[in-house]
DNA sequence: TTAACTCGTACTATATCAGTACGAGTTTAC
DNA sequence: GTAAACTCGTACTGATATAGTACGAGTTAA
């Protein structure tokens, strides 16, 4: 099944309830006990999601995670690149792939990148604020 | 990574090359020797497109397979569906979850169904014929 | 100084992926 | 009628990815 991992889910689960005190440092062990959910594995998806810039953190007491930039700027696929480190339709389009290991003259090749990239454009249209639209 | 499995990759490869000789009977063996993938783990392939009637086969000597509509109406879609099952992009969107086992009030829920669409309709639109063309 | 936070790595159990192994059944050609 | 060239189907296996857990260290506010 193609299918985003569970961190991703999180991720977004996360920036989604962020996105609603975007001024408020919001400790990530309410949240996860709020939504039921294990804080651990939290923290790792939280920490990805510091790395790459998307949100911001404040070590200590009264600390926690805020947004880094309005949720409207923040797209699904800049959530599924930190998590998941991005988008490769096919093993060729994977950047660790230096060649096409399939073979010679490859149609996947020519063929895959236009559907990878009307993928991308989908889930970079697609921001943490429409999905809290949605709602 | 959010990306498609090898199975896929090698069901689409099939699929290209039995699109270039719509009418023959070709045999999986030599094809995989010509393009030197693992025939065993091709076969589970074509039969995975078979049973969801993408590709006809014919046993026996001169047997072999061929496609079982024009190139342009098996789309990637079919392909996904056929070798993986099917696209979830939350999982909470996956049939096998009777509920979003996430949280109360899940903004994925709300929100992620219009992008899977979007993806999907992308899927749908590109053909084995369009990979060919792209060549 | 302690309570409430985050940071970071290491470990583990389970599932999925990417094949391999093996034998059975089917059809054509000699 | 039998051998060669095919597909069918299940069972097994090793490697990798997923979904966490464990543990402790560092940071800040009250």
């Amino acid at each position: 099944m193609l299918s985003l991992s569970k961190k991703t889910d999180y991720a977004l689960l996360v920036l989604t309830t962020l996105a609603q005190k975007p001024k408020d440092y919001v400790s990530l062990r309410e949240l996860a006990i709020k939504k039921n959910l294990p804080y651990r594995f939290l923290a790792q998806v939280a920490r990805a999601l510091v790395h790459d810039g998307l949100i911001i953190s404040r070590e200590g007491s009264g600390g926690g995670y805020r947004l880094n930039r309005p949720a409207r700027k923040i797209s699904v696929s800049d959530v599924v690149t930190a998590i998941e480190g991005g988008v490769a339709l096919a093993s060729c389009l994977s950047h660790s792939e230096t060649e096409c290991a399939l073979a010679v003259n490859c149609p996947l090749k020519k063929g895959m990148p236009s559907i990878q990239r009307m993928v991308l454009k989908t889930l970079t249209k697609k921001t943490v604020a429409d999905l809290l639209a949605a709602k």
